[in-house]
DNA sequence: ATATCTTGTGTACACCATAAACAGAAAAGA
DNA sequence: TCTTTTCTGTTTATGGTGTACACAAGATAT
């Protein structure tokens, strides 16, 4: 059997859409395997994870590991799946922006259950079962809001990106917190050598002083606040040209792919498609299916 | 002399803010061994920095280097800050949006030119005077927006996180194109063993059909126009309830401490500053003057 | 019974940061 | 000028990492 090493993608692909549930009665498996490694993170951090101890945990040899996981990147996007699928997909309420604040949030407290998940880096990781699942979910809360398909997308990984960075600079501090037995505020609070040099900055020290550091706004909630502002911003923008551009001309079907409003020419054949693009995947999709 | 060590970080704010220019004739030196590692660091990213590297670059042994900076951590802020020196700041061009974009860009160009500055991580980053002096200029930009001092603190942060999460996504898929010599369009497109799952995925499926992936949105344009209409949307919000709140009836000088309008009674002794909190700040301001 | 596949083991390698003791030179003090 | 201290660079050693490779025992198929 071509059981590719750590080099074949496909066979990461294979282990992370496989069906589980065939765990042998005894010995190693990756189910095994990576229940352990997320145990282990959970409580060590993702610097703390390596392979031996998952090992250790698990009455084995290091190398035994790699039997039935490829290597230890590989391992992480099993963990990632597997933590996702811990809980169901967040119910939000109505309207795209509830729904995708409801998404954000349910992030946000996966990475306060599971921290290491923010510390996982690398594009070319692959995307298992439930992180898919995820992921459709929230392009579905702003399906219908007008936005272009390349828009949505965009709108989507901007939010997901912003709760993971939000995630990584909070595990980031408490890691350090937990290594070196001081508080944050403690170790910031005493670099008074550092603080004697800010004087001759003007707009930091009138923030100081005006007490902008004493009681700092909540980072994720102002961040998270301001990046569906923006995006509301760019649908009502949108929504707001369209309305004008199609006012009394268009009012049609939507286009047959998109959905989106098609112009309507005042003479000739009604055009069913809103964009070249759209008919181009139209007849793509006759010849595939 | 109390040389601290790694553990006395008093000792990295010295180094940091030491006043440069007297650079030995021969032998090492701190200036020496960061703009060695910052060559390192550019060639090679962030994981290539190591202290021998950095050592054999200049022809000295390893712990040479121990002699003139506490350790790698504090080598890498020395790095940022000397990177930070290289242009001077960004001069945008008028109100508090143009010049915010434009330190955002200027970020952005910074983590273009040395892609490692986004790889640093880790809170207790010791800021050097050049990063300071970013930071401070980056809060004068919101500076009379309206915007309470905690609000532009967090505003100026999420620009600033905004950058850096954008920037990290990109030199990882960098790093990655790089040591494995495949274009991260050749690699995604080779998972054919993973597109053929996504069927079932509707939204997704739509969005694919409908082209979202092939001409996708620029990340860093997109969210950073979206985070900036945030901001905005913020600050008209604001400047709104403001006006509602004192028209005819505020209007007088505004707080001395963080420059706000001041709500002014009908009757009794006018007010000089917006809250408790800033009387409480120009108390304390003048118990130590 | 023989061959093949599966699973776990033990050894080995090339890295990494940095602690500790030491050696020579330069500078300061007497 | 002689001695003592300080500075600077070197050598050696420790404990950690992921994983390639060769090997061995058991299960399964032919």
């Amino acid at each position: 059997m071509a059981r590719g090493g750590a080099e074949d993608p496909d066979h990461g692909v294979e282990l992370l859409w496989r069906e589980t549930g065939e765990e042998p009665r005894q010995g190693l498996s990756a189910g095994r395997i990576v229940r352990a490694a997320v145990e282990l993170a959970d409580a060590e951090g993702l610097e703390g994870l390596s392979m031996r101890k998952v090992a250790e945990r698990l009455g084995f040899t290091t190398m035994s590991l790699y039997r039935h996981v490829p290597g230890r990147e590989q391992l992480l996007d099993l963990m990632l799946d597997a933590v996702r699928g811990e809980r169901p997909l967040p119910t939000g309420g109505d309207g795209w922006r509830a729904r995708l604040e409801a998404c954000a949030r349910d992030g946000w407290e996966l990475r306060r259950r599971h921290p290491w998940v923010a510390e996982v880096r690398g594009s070319r990781r692959l995307p298992g079962p439930n992180a898919i699942a995820y992921y459709d979910h929230m392009l579905g809360a702003v399906a219908g809001t007008g936005l272009a398909p390349a828009q949505m997308i965009a709108a989507v990984n901007l939010v997901g990106r912003f709760v993971d960075a939000e995630a990584l600079t909070l595990v980031e501090t408490a890691r350090l917190e937990r290594s070196s037995g001081v508080s944050e505020q403690e170790w910031w609070g005493a670099r008074d050598s550092l603080y004697q040099r800010l004087d001759r900055f003007p707009t930091l020290t009138a923030l100081w002083e005006a007490g902008g550091y004493d009681r700092p706004e909540d980072s994720f909630e102002f961040g998270l606040a301001r990046v569906l502002d923006g995006i509301e911003a760019l649908i009502d923008r949108q929504r707001d040209e369209m309305g004008d551009e199609t006012s009394g001309e268009s009012s049609g079907a939507p286009c047959r792919v998109c959905g989106r409003p098609v112009d309507r020419p005042t003479s000739g054949r009604p055009r069913v498609y809103c964009s070249r693009a759209c008919q181009q995947r139209a007849y793509r999709r006759r010849q595939d299916g």
